[in-house]
RNA sequence: UGCCCGGUAGUGUAACGGUAACACACCGGCCUUUGGAGCCGAUGUUCGAGGUUCAAAUCCUCGCCGGGCAACCA
């Protein structure tokens, strides 16, 4: 890659290109994507996955992955796995790069005793609720530990019993010892170990001390020679801590810079939130399609391609900011249209019969596969006397811009006819139930040799040649565009959309979908790209919809611009 | 009441002392065998007040507004 023409120029870019002709790391450009394990990847991930591969790749830099599984109460091996199957599935390569902070804590503890010996770490047994108190307060400053003055030789002798299990979870901790009056509380001699007699999902029962992540994270970006250390906003008060530890230690030093992080419109981005929305069964699980999950897009039909591009195209700043999550699915539309093979589906179908058909016949007629893309090529659908046409499509009274059917007007079939409705049957509570119509055998295909025109072109499907799907149609996950604003003692799922699933159990779609592979989209001309869901079996069909097409009548009937 | 970081159309970003722009959204039109796609066009932007300068979104000062920081979480 060409370091010289890059053409993205974000303040991050900015500053790489800068230590790079200073040669602050040499000609060196290496970043790294660090995840806790303890729950699934979100769009906001997405957005940091690709910011820290796409700058290594455009600098001529690697890109490690790094789990921060510094806290085993809350990390998981699901996780862990969830995370690289998303990363992947994004489009992104760590080769053989993961690593995790836990391959480090041998060298995490003798960073800890240098600091000891150094006289910049003692143990402190001070409760938790002690160190909270003689931390200070905002505007108050702290004061000293009375164990902050322990002689090394001391310091040293409890930190190991500490690692020997000697003592209780909290009984102890180990601290820096820096300045307890710094403006700065995370200079207030922070914790760097603590006691946790608990399980590590890779080093076992090795362990019953584990250093916090602020002991970790700088000094695990030290260890792997990291140029670059790329982190949201929340840490930018931390950085003076992280630097602090590295010059103690006086190691390699990553430059840290922060960006903020990604809120979407609509949802929410907090992995605690997410998780409650899991085990409070709001959602199916982490790849419900409408969580704003990696899995979860990844399960609606979310192009990876999309994904990218919207990262790429809301771009990095310092301003916190909220994304329009149609952005995000004007992206998907993008690389759906390009790539999603037309076929003829009915959500809520409605029975036409035409009238003057010949009752038992077939016709073959062709269907473009994809507009956009002639490769794609044509192939047979299916007619006969009786079809299935979308309820929307049919008003008995039609307001002004409507343009589909009504009765005694004429529309046409997509590839196949003109049709004219006749009449419509209902039921005794004067619902629609079928309709009758006559078609014009000269406008086979789709035109008209006299030159007329219509207005509209219904999508169909032959009642005798159809299969039945289940569709599953998402709409936003909350009702507000920030699910957060609520008022005083509030809760977020309070905004939750009730009608973010509707399950469509009776769809007829065209034959051709028969064995549909889980996980490929297609366009329902007309309605939007649906994706084969994971639930399908042989015996039924099912379809997330993805994302609907625009809908221009759809705006015309919300804005009440009728008649 | 402390410290740190931010504030450019509705949303997100660009402009790096020299004509405020791009994408999405919105609105209008063209085209159309998808009310899709595509094409054309319109509206609309520098938080405020001072200062420096021939010239300020950009530099300085003071306000205002928003966010973060008081886990043995990350």
């Amino acid at each position: 890659m060409d370091t010289g023409e890059n053409k993205k120029n974000d303040f991050i870019r900015e500053i790489i290109r800068e230590d790079l002709k200073t040669e602050k790391y040499g000609k060196k450009v290496h970043t790294r994507f660090p995840p806790e394990p303890n729950g699934y990847l979100h769009i906001g991930h997405a957005k940091s996955i690709c910011l820290n591969f796409s700058i290594a790749e455009e600098f001529g830099g690697r890109c490690n992955l790094r789990f921060d599984d510094t806290n085993p109460e809350k990390e998981e091996e699901e996780y862990v796995n969830s995370i690289k199957e998303d990363i992947k599935w994004l489009g992104f390569d760590w080769e053989d790069r993961e690593y995790y902070a836990s391959d480090y804590f041998e060298q995490l503890y003798d960073f800890a005793v240098v600091l000891i010996k150094k006289g910049k770490a003692f143990v402190c047994d001070l409760t938790a609720e002690e160190i909270s108190e003689y931390r200070g307060t905002l505007t108050a400053p702290g004061k000293e530990s009375p164990y902050r003055n322990r002689t090394a030789e001391e310091n040293l002798r409890l930190f190991a019993e500490m690692r020997e299990g000697k003592y209780p979870n909290g009984a102890k901790v180990l601290r820096a010892k820096i300045d307890m009056v710094s403006p700065n509380l995370n200079m207030r001699d922070p914790v760097i170990y603590r006691i946790l007699h608990s399980s590590h999902h890779r080093t076992g029962n090795k362990w019953c001390i584990y250093p916090t992540y602020d002991w970790a994270h700088g000094q695990s970006d030290s260890i792997e020679g990291i140029t670059h250390s790329i982190c949201t906003l929340e840490f930018e008060v931390h950085r003076p801590l992280y630097d602090w530890f590295i010059e103690q230690l006086g190691i390699h030093h990553p430059r840290q810079i922060e960006f903020a992080r990604l809120n979407l419109t609509y949802t929410v981005m907090s992995k605690r939130r997410l998780l409650e929305l899991v085990e409070e069964k709001h959602v199916s699980g982490w790849d419900d399609p409408r969580m704003p999950t990696i899995s979860g897009m990844r399960r609606r039909g979310y192009p990876s391609e999309a994904i990218r591009n919207f990262c790429s195209r809301i771009g990095v700043a310092k301003t916190e900011s909220t994304a329009d999550m149609a952005l995000l699915e004007h992206f998907v539309r993008d690389i759906l249209n390009k790539s999603a093979s037309r076929v003829m589906g009915v959500m809520r179908p409605l029975k036409v019969v035409i009238d003057n058909y010949p009752e038992g016949k077939t016709e073959e007629l062709s269907a473009v596969n994809n507009p956009e893309d002639p490769s794609a090529g044509t192939r047979k659908i299916l007619f006969s006397k009786v079809i299935y046409i979308e309820k929307d499509d049919f008003m008995e009274e039609p307001p002004k811009k409507f343009y589909r059917l009504a009765p005694g007007r004429e529309v046409r079939l997509r590839y196949a006819y003109f049709i004219k409705c006749i009449s419509a049957a209902k039921d005794s509570e004067g619902r629609v139930t079928e309709l009758h119509c006559t078609y014009d055998p000269a406008t086979k295909g789709g035109d008209a040799p006299d030159g007329r025109k219509v207005k509209a072109t219904l999508h169909w499907v032959s009642a005798t040649h159809c299969i039945t799907a289940e569709a599953r149609l998402y709409n936003s996950l909350f009702v507000k565009e920030n699910p957060l604003d609520i008022p005083e003692g509030g809760n977020f799922k309070e905004t939750l959309n009730p009608e973010s699933l509707e399950t469509l159990p009776e769809c007829r779609v065209e034959p051709s979908l028969t064995g549909a592979k889980s996980g490929t989209v297609y366009q329902f001309e007309r309605l939007g790209y649906f994706c084969v869901d994971a639930d399908a079996s042989d015996k039924k069909l099912v379809f997330n919809r993805t994302v609907t097409l625009k809908d221009d009548w759809a705006k015309i009937k919300n804005s009440g611009g009728l008649k």
